[in-house]
DNA sequence: GCTCGGCGTTGATCTGAATCAACGCACCGC
DNA sequence: GCGGTGCGTTGATTCAGATCAACGCCGAGC
């Protein structure tokens, strides 16, 4: 029998042997890092540890001893929370510069999964506090990023409380093609890297309700589906309602 | 016709005239406050300007300009986020020590209205940006309850996309019954400030929902109802299901 | 080339919670 | 005392989305 995947590790290199590395990470531009002033790069180089995780494993675990922070640096991640008896809602998909394991409770609450190959920073918690300690503007933009986030959880729990299939799909493809341009202006077109599983778990429903109500939604012309993971958006104005 | 209750603007007094009104404050205990070391109190009490909101009015309107944060001294509030048609989600009842308005953004993200009658501390933001560059251990402290919130948020994410109507009462009335007694133990008999609809619209539920459940709950004995705001856990382990 | 398994779609049916409706009760102002 | 209003409960009915089921497609492994 295979593996499965869910299961498997991470592989996890060995810290940051040349110089500076994090002067050229991709993810600095976008993260909480660029809080650091250039000059002292080398330090936060040195309480780094990078890591991978292939597409499908986990490499944060619900419920295990939080030991670390981590930033991811490339890929996209599922974040999620499972019941007993196997029911999961996703809180969230983040990709690169998103930092994870806030948490003040000494373990995760919550797992986080690769989408597709993620490539990591990992902080020991001891060494951060030591770093936001030292770097007080680090500490400040965390503060805002957790409370975007909030921001971003509290219009989720609307989602999920209050809105229907339909408007929980159409603000989802809104939101993902808001943020797949990130700083460009919103694109008409763009990927889904999540399959109908995941996207159905971060907007509790089923597989079968989300396949339907894309379905439906490219019916009315408002969006179109070249592709299973690619969409493209049709008439703005009419998803918004 | 009788004003809407719900429309009414709160009192709000002028700021504090006796020194050090903060070092007698009941919320001081409870919030993030107590990073400030005594010495500075008078500092941060000179930041403060003390108002109040009567039961049933709103003090923070979602949508408006976020200019000042709040600290709850009193009372307890519900904090939700509207859709245009009038459905309503409500993300959360806070109670004394709460820091209301974290937002990065320049508008509120949420509207926030009294359930009793809620005094609090309303810090203008520039003031507040000040305070937290002199203290870093408030902005350590901030980062931390914005952490807890996050974690509590994606909890209540679970709830409203995978939990059934039984599942979402029942861990609503764990989590009161845990926070009503906060650090002493959980206590059996608690009460329930708030309406049966502001339980549906935090539950992503309906009044009827609801009120059946709690009925039916009560016919299994694993609660009991005193009265309507009261409530009486009979089998903790039960409930747990 | 073939089989197999995962993913997505579509159809038929079922059901938990919403909706619609009626009523009891406590509280308030008059 | 008496209507009025808001809140909670209970019953009947409806319906959006879940569940159950079948099938097509595509890529991986052999």
């Amino acid at each position: 029998m295979i593996m499965n995947a869910r299961l498997a590790r991470p592989i996890v290199v060995a810290p940051y042997g040349q110089p500076d590395p994090c002067a050229h990470c991709d993810a600095r531009s976008h993260s909480v890092c660029n809080a650091i002033p250039d000059g002292d790069m080398g330090r936060l180089a040195a309480a780094a540890v990078v890591g991978a995780a292939p597409a499908g494993t986990c490499f944060i675990e619900e419920g295990e001893k939080a030991n670390a922070f981590f930033n991811i640096t490339a890929g996209t991640a599922k974040l999620f929370k499972l019941l007993p008896d196997g029911r999961r809602q996703i809180t969230g998909f983040v990709g690169v510069g998103h930092f994870l394991g806030l948490a003040v409770s000494d373990t995760y609450a919550f797992s986080a999964e690769a989408i597709d190959p993620v490539r990591f920073c990992r902080f020991p918690r001891p060494r951060l506090r030591t770093l936001l300690d030292d770097f007080p503007a680090m500490e400040q933009k965390l503060l805002e990023v957790a409370s975007n986030e909030l921001v971003a959880a509290q219009e989720q729990m609307l989602l999920l409380g209050r809105k229907t299939a339909r408007e929980r799909l159409a603000s989802f493809l809104m939101a993902q093609s808001r943020q797949n341009s990130a700083c460009h202006q919103p694109r008409s077109r763009f990927a889904l890297p999540m399959t109908r599983g995941d996207i159905a778990d971060y907007l509790g429903l089923t597989i079968e309700t989300v396949s339907r109500t894309l379905t439906k939604l490219r019916g009315e012309g408002l969006i179109e589906i070249p592709s299973s993971t690619e969409v493209i958006i049709r008439n703005r104005e009419g998803l918004e309602s």
